[in-house]
DNA sequence: TCTATTATTCACGAATTATCGAATTAAATA
DNA sequence: TATTTAATTCGATAATTCGTGAATAATAGA
């Protein structure tokens, strides 16, 4: 993963709304969500919703395709896992044993 | 991990300069380096390093001990297991398999 | 004690980010 | 086409963050 999208992945999930946005996402891929369903679960004005869902997908972190008149969000796996990959082997680089817990 | 802390973490590594220091203490981990050494290497003003390690500190992801009159940095590799830890396994809760890439 | 070294804290302007109401775009349906 | 629903974009304001020079604290040694 490139340094600059792993600066922009941890400062999108470095804010309490986008990381609950993005941890609704996870518990739900890969099943996609609704903006609207996003909002009421989590008690958010739509246009608030829709800035971070725009700052998660910037980061990777999230997709979206149309359906209909309405919107699909699922979280990327990928972007998760290419943090996941950053913390682990770039920073530890060498020693991954040292930072993986008993997952 | 607290999800407050785990949000702390990640605003605290979404910043380049943060994300430079954080990783050079990891390469160097676990041993320790000092903040005129970090500054050098990174060509950063004394007082702005003493702010990201600071932000670090709070964030769990940094600890220091002083030594005469000079002191000693090192990364927290809890903190990053941690933050490897709130990804993995309260994220993608039930389905770690799923995030987790070839490590 | 006086000085040098190391690092942090303070204060402040500049820049960025967050949030919200209002307006707009996109799609479906009558 | 006109209306409704779904979501985004715009524009303004409030709040926060960033980086820096200057001042301060802590330690060591002459």
């Amino acid at each position: 993963m490139d340094k600059n999208i792993a600066t922009k992945a941890f400062a999108a999930l470095g804010h309490e709304g986008r990381l609950d946005v993005f941890r609704l996402l996870m518990r739900f891929a890969p099943r996609p969500v609704r903006p609207t369903e996003i909002a009421e679960t989590l008690e958010l004005k739509t246009n608030t919703l829709s800035g971070y869902l725009s700052d998660l997908t910037r980061a990777g972190l999230v997709s979206a395709e149309r359906a209909g008149r309405s919107l699909l969000y699922r979280a990327e796996i990928s972007g998760a896992e290419g943090l996941v990959g950053y913390l682990v082997n770039d920073c530890c680089r060498g020693r991954p044993e040292v930072c993986l817990p008993q997952i």
